[in-house]
DNA sequence: GTCATTCTCTGACCTTAGTCAGAGAATCGT
DNA sequence: ACGATTCTCTGACTAAGGTCAGAGAATGAC
């Protein structure tokens, strides 16, 4: 990356940092101190809450939160009452009154925003708010951390089991990874492959497999990113973590197969330097067959 | 402006609080509390500093900064100094150590820049720079303020004198107000007239005159933009603000006239729905003349 | 039944980021 | 020369946002 572009990310950050993080912690604050308003944020409209949920969303110490809660509880916009089937457990739920204080910290929210674009005209105000939604893209993208898994891990095992439902209802006929070549996703563990599996805040969004059988060209497998994760470049970093992955264990040519109703997979393979060509192996739900030969200097 | 515009705005403060509010903060600060760090920032290498501008910079309480001064003169950060002609004044500057720990300030700024933009590939990190570019922008375009001035307000007489100043610069054989026919700026006062002065962060940045002659059509003059503001849509803005009074005046008229040499402004006018007419005065700077009906429902 | 664990709460404590009211020294206006 | 003003500093105070070490109640494991 250029000093240019640093440069611009520092310049942004002092820009927002100066007309959002002000008026957003203090505004959205107001009367209530900003961990308090946090809290009852948090809380939210609908049911009660385990009290333990709502303090590891937020992060926070549970003498601090029961301190807030009791601070809460005294101003009447929230009620603690025990758990029905686990007295440990306490549970919180807002009242009419901390509803209504929620729906005022709503309203604040909004009126910063409104308060921002007012004074620009109808097409800056388009621009302004396209451009923060390719902002928040582009950073909800720089946050997804990849790392390499067990395919046994709980995380790696809920993307199996999405990725195969997924096929399941996009395939003709389904998906059953038992009939695929792959039945056994240990074959994706050191030191016959890998498995990479991709996380936004903790969850897991995405995940890619690589075969690494001996004397033959490193295979992928199993390449899925989850629904509300698309768009944000995750499958092509995925891809090119793996084809890096295997070019430092060897591997000149990396291969895989797709079947015709992964449209946009087989888009991003050709997008990526993969050519089309025979099938080099006999799975039975693939239809088209890829091959990439890695540059050492690739990416 | 939309609902969906709104929620964008809030959708974005929060992902931009998250990871970079949290990160910009705190990090920056490091070992360093924020205020210390935001002093030390502020002092700067170059030479000693009155501490009375530091701290109206940084708009702190002078007990304040005095207490963030001890704790770092404390550490040998900075060295605070007597003016050399006003005793009662005391200057401050950076020591060796100070310049250090300034730049490893400046090295963490640079490495949260590097951290949020290393998970991305160059596509994605040209898009998201230019994103927070225009994102900026439009921010700051958003916190000008526009008043109504008397002509005579030190801030209005700034942008006067910057305007003429850069005609003097810009026309062929210069240009003099007091040959123009407005030799004197007491014409854009109430109740002939009216001033208009943009300011960004209490800088003055750019004006618009309009002058209300009774029975004849109102008229624009004087319309400047500084040009480190330019870019950020000021001068529509200013001309749609002084059409709007000019309409809530009576007006249906609104005219003006314009030097071959400003080109932008030209098409700015053009660009407005202002229609070429023959000169409807002797204004020795013109070359065109625009005139423009105002819809009772402008803007 | 007992012991370990889980969960919430309280009390004690800490740092940061301020605000406010003078005191004291120097300078300015006349 | 003298009073008003300017500038910095100190002391006293406040609120927010947290951390840490238990205590006490309930539950789970065996």
């Amino acid at each position: 990356m250029t000093t240019e572009q640093v440069e611009r990310v520092r310049r942004f950050n002092r820009t927002v940092a100066e007309r959002i993080g002000v008026l957003h912690d203090r505004y959205l604050g107001g009367a209530r101190p900003y961990g308090q308003a946090r809290l009852l944020w948090q809380i939210g409209d609908e049911g009660p809450h385990d009290i333990r949920g709502v303090r590891a969303r937020l992060g926070l110490d549970s003498g601090y939160v029961s301190r807030l809660l009791r601070a809460l509880e005294r101003d009447g916009l929230v009620a603690v009452e025990p758990h029905p089937r686990d007295r440990r457990v306490r549970t919180v739920r807002l009242t009419e009154a901390g509803r209504r204080e929620r729906a005022l910290l709503n309203d604040r929210s909004d009126a910063l925003a409104t308060a921002l674009l007012a004074p620009l005209d109808a097409r800056q105000r388009d621009r302004l708010t396209s451009a923060m939604a390719e902002v928040e893209r582009l950073l909800t993208a720089s946050v997804v951390s990849v790392d390499v898994l067990d395919p046994g891990h709980p995380d790696a095992a809920y993307c199996l089991r999405s990725y195969a439902a997924e096929l399941q209802e996009l395939f003709e006929g389904g998906f059953d990874p038992a009939h695929s070549l792959l039945p056994d996703p240990g074959e994706l563990r050191a030191p016959r492959g890998l498995f990479l599996v991709a996380r936004l805040h903790g969850e897991p969004v995405g995940c890619a497999g690589l075969k690494l059988p001996a004397g033959a060209p490193a295979e992928i497998k199993r390449l899925w990113v989850h629904p509300r994760a698309r768009g944000l470049g995750l499958a092509r970093r995925l891809l090119s973590e793996l084809e890096e992955r295997a070019a430092r264990h060897g591997c000149d040519v990396v291969r895989l197969d797709t079947n015709q109703a992964l449209e946009a997979a087989t888009r991003l393979y050709r997008g990526s330097g993969y050519a089309e060509v025979p099938a080099f192996n006999d799975e039975p739900y693939a239809h088209h067959w890829f091959e990439k030969r890695l540059t050492p200097g690739t990416r």
